[in-house]
DNA sequence: TATTGACCTTACCCTAGGGGCAAGCTTTAA
DNA sequence: TTAAAGCTTGCCCCTAGGGTAAGGTCAATA
């Protein structure tokens, strides 16, 4: 028989955090589990492995919402695997969208850097480029 | 002589929100600008300068901090190009390791983005990823 | 001159995804 | 029996802002 797990047993065994976990069933995420007389949780074996999913939808960079959707998907077996991947091949747009905007920063940043004497003289190419030039007018 | 701005012309001059700028000030950020018997905040020259540089800043992804740091170091004509120089490479270092993750994140989906059939049926190697094995025990 | 619309002020709530603490109750083990 | 560990709720904090409300001010137009 599946044993019932108190938070912070169902923390460990899905990696998220017993604070996280309650936050997650706050704001409706997760269905809200039994309640032992003095009011502890307990999860079942069903909605460990819903904690689990969550925690791997995180490593993915899933937002919540994304995650809320996702699980929503998997628990309905009438669902079409097209609806899926759309959900994914947004959030890889998304993740390349912030790939491509870290990279902007950083070959910029470099840039800079490079031209950085780095020594004891106040004169740096990083802070010139920051500052606005001195109107001259 | 150069005029004194309202926080709305500072806004526009400098690219942030009077929101923000406000914001900026409270936290330290900013000195507080002179104020009109009204009450209206006034910003003379060196003070939109100060905020156009915060402004750049952002754009490199600097964090409220790291620009405190940096406005510190630009005021101070004894800085050494050094400590500038240092700043800008442990962000260098912040971006490439955000980069990285997103990266990992990308890859991990992308792999099982391209084993989703996308199809009217609810096998989907995404939710399979994401789904604890069931235990067979 | 009166009014109207644009602008300013402060104060508050909201977002995502958490961290941390306090006060008090429960459970478990020595 | 008592102490420690775990649980409960509620509150505040963080980043880097967005939004809204209620009210005061300023400038231009009728």
């Amino acid at each position: 028989m599946p044993r019932l797990l108190t938070i912070g047993e169902a923390a460990a065994v899905s990696g998220l955090s017993a604070k996280m976990i309650r936050n997650y069933e706050q704001s409706g995420l997760l269905q809200k589990p039994a309640r032992t007389d003095a009011g502890y949780r307990l999860y079942n074996q069903q909605q460990v492995q819903q904690l689990k999913f969550i925690q791997q939808a995180r490593k993915l960079g899933f937002s919540l919402n994304e995650i809320g959707a996702l699980l929503q998907l998997w628990q309905n077996p009438e669902r079409e695997s097209r609806a899926v991947k759309q959900l994914a091949e947004q959030h890889l747009a998304d993740i390349a969208e912030k790939i491509a905007e870290l990279q902007h920063m950083q070959q910029l940043l470099q840039q800079l850097a490079n031209s950085c004497n780095a020594d004891s003289s106040p004169d740096c190419a990083i802070l010139a480029a920051l500052a606005p030039q001195a109107d001259t007018k």
